[in-house]
DNA sequence: CTGTTTCTTTTGTCATACAATATACGGAAA
DNA sequence: TTTCCGTATATTGTATGACAAAAGAAACAG
C-alpha cells in the first residue's frame, strides 16, 4: 500500500481528527493552503500509481477506509477520487471486493489524465512509440485538411509559430524552440476543422511533450548530432527549421498534397530523433 | 431544471425524506431493486442532458442539494456523479458558483461515455460527419498495419467475419450483416498492433453504430438504392460484400497498400450511404 | 468432500455538521 | 449618483457516523 499523503500542509496528517484550522506553530507550510481539492489530489496520486503498475490488473486497491487513513483524508474524499478513476476506466468498485484495477484495454487513453499518467510512467517509452505511430497517421492528414480549410486567423497563427521558431534557431534558444514547435503543431491541429482530429492531435502532442520532459536522462545533443550524421547542432536545427517551414508554406499556399508530404517527412525526422533520445 | 428521477423504483421519489424502505402500498415497482449504482444513473442522465444542450456552456447546473431532491437521491450521490462528469471534462465545480458546464473543447471526446452521449444527442449528425472523416483517416492505416502485423488468430477472426457477412448477404439477414460488419472492422482494429489506434478505431466504430441506432427515422432502403443508382437492394449488398472482401483478401495476403486502398474505397461507399441515410 | 447456511467485511447510500469560498448585498466615501 | 469595500449569505468542500446491501469467508450439515 502506498503511504504518501496528499499535500494539505506538511504536517503528519495521518488521521488528524481536528478541523483544518492551522493550529499551533506554523509548521513550515510554504503554500498558504494550496487550494486544491483533496479528492483531486488523491485521484492524481492513485491514478499515477495504478498506471505505474503499483496495483496490478485485477487486484483490488486498499479499502476506502484504509486509503482514507493512508492519505489522511475522509472516506468521502476517497470515494470521490475513486469515482473519477472509474470514469477513466481504471477501476471498478464492487461491494466487499473493493476497487479493482481494470485491464489496460478498458483504460480511456483518450482521457487527458490517463495520457498524463502514462506519459510519466515507467512504460512511457513504449507508449511514446505508439503515439509516434499515431502522429504519423493523423498529423499529415491534419496538415492537408488545414491547407484546405484554415481560416485567415489560423493561417496567421501558423506563420507566427514559424516566425518564433526561426527566431529560436537564430538565437539558439532551445526553450523558445520547444514552445514554437508546440504552437506550430497545435495551430495546425486547430486549423484542421475537425474537432475530433483537433483533440486527438493535441493529446498526442501533449503525450510527446510530457514523455520528453519526464525523461530524466539528460538529452545529449552532441550524441544525437553524431548519430544523425550531422556536423553540428546548428545544422540539425536548420534542418528541422526547413522541414517545418515546408509544411507551413504548403498549408499557407493551400497545397494539400504538399502539406501532407512535408508533414510526413517532418515526422520521419522527429521519429528518428526521438528514438535516439529515448533509446526505444 | 430536469425533473427526471433515477430508476430506483417507479414511485414519485421527489424529496422522499424517509429511508428507502418501501413504505406504504406497493407502488408498482417492476424491477426488484435494479441494482445499479445511483451515482451512475445520475451521471448518465446529467451527462446526456449536458451534451443535449439542456445546460448551455458556462451555465451552472442546479445546486447539489436541488439535484439531489430532483433525482430523489442524497447529496453524496449527486457529488459522486458530478465528479465523474468532471473527469470527462463536462463540468467543473467551484464553491458558491456550482458545477459549470465547460466549453465543448474541454470535453473528452475520447471518453466512451461522452461518445455515447454525443452519438445519441440531437447534434449526432454533425458529430457523425466528423467521425466519418476520422475513420477515413485511421481505418485505411489500420488495415495496412494489420496486413503487416496481424497474427494467425487475428487473421482468422477477420476471415470469420467475412464468412458471416457472406452468409448474411446470402440469407438477406440485415441483423447478421450489421453484426458481421461490426466484427469485421473491430477485428481489423484489434489486429493493427497499436493499442491507441485500436481503441480509437473501436470508438469511432461505436459512435457510428450508436448514431445509426438512435436515428429514429426509419431507414428507407429503397430510397438509398435509388439514390445510389443501383437496381436493387441485392446489388447494393453484393457491392458492399465485394468491397469488404477486397479489404480482407489484401490483409490476409499481407498486401499493405492493397489493404489501405481497399479500405479507402470501402469507406467512400459507407460515407455516401450514411449521408443518404442521415441526410447530413 | 460437497452443498448450504450464516457470518463478516466492505461498499453503497443517507444524513448532518462545519469550514472555505465566491457572489451579492449594503453602506461609506468621493 | 457612482465607486469602493466590508459583510452577509448561499453553496461547495470535507468530515463523521450510521445503516442497508452485497459478496466473499467461514462454519456447519449431509
Amino acid at each position: 500500500m502506498r503511504k504518501s499523503t496528499v499535500n494539505r500542509s506538511s504536517q503528519t496528517n495521518i488521521a488528524s481528527p481536528g478541523p483544518t484550522t492551522s493550529h499551533g506553530a506554523g509548521v513550515g507550510r510554504i503554500t498558504p493552503v494550496a487550494r486544491v481539492k483533496l479528492s483531486n489530489a488523491v485521484y492524481e496520486d492513485l491514478g499515477q500509481a495504478i498506471v505505474n503498475g503499483e496495483y496490478p490488473t485485477g487486484s483490488s486497491l486498499p479499502g476506502e477506509l484504509d486509503l482514507g487513513t493512508a492519505y489522511g483524508v475522509s472516506r468521502t474524499v476517497v470515494r470521490e477520487a475513486l469515482y473519477q478513476l472509474g470514469a477513466c476506466g481504471l477501476v471498478q468498485s464492487r461491494p466487499k471486493v473493493g476497487a479493482q484495477v481494470l485491464p489496460r484495454e478498458s483504460w480511456e487513453f483518450g482521457s487527458a489524465a490517463v495520457i498524463r499518467w502514462v506519459s510519466q510512467s515507467p512504460g512511457r517509452a513504449e507508449f511514446l512509440h505508439y503515439v509516434t505511430e499515431m502522429r504519423r497517421i493523423v498529423e499529415p492528414e491534419a496538415a492537408a485538411m488545414s491547407a484546405r480549410r484554415a481560416s485567415e486567423v489560423q493561417r496567421r497563427k501558423i506563420s507566427d509559430a514559424m516566425a518564433d521558431m526561426r527566431l529560436a534557431v537564430e538565437r539558439e534558444d532551445i526553450d523558445l524552440f520547444k514552445l514554437a514547435d508546440e504552437n506550430f503543431h497545435l495551430s495546425i491541429a486547430y486549423a484542421c476543422g475537425n474537432p475530433l482530429l483537433m483533440e486527438f492531435t493535441a493529446k498526442l502532442r501533449r503525450a510527446v511533450t510530457l514523455s520528453r520532459d519526464t525523461s530524466t536522462s539528460a538529452i545529449n545533443h552532441e550524441e544525437i548530432v553524431k548519430q544523425m550524421n550531422k556536423s553540428s547542432v546548428d545544422e540539425l536545427a536548420q534542418l528541422a527549421l526547413a522541414a517545418h517551414n515546408k509544411v507551413a508554406e504548403s498549408i499557407l499556399e493551400g497545397d494539400e498534397m504538399g502539406a501532407r508530404c512535408a508533414m510526413q517527412e517532418l515526422l520521419n525526422e522527429v521519429d528518428h530523433a526521438l528514438t535516439l533520445v529515448l533509446g526505444v
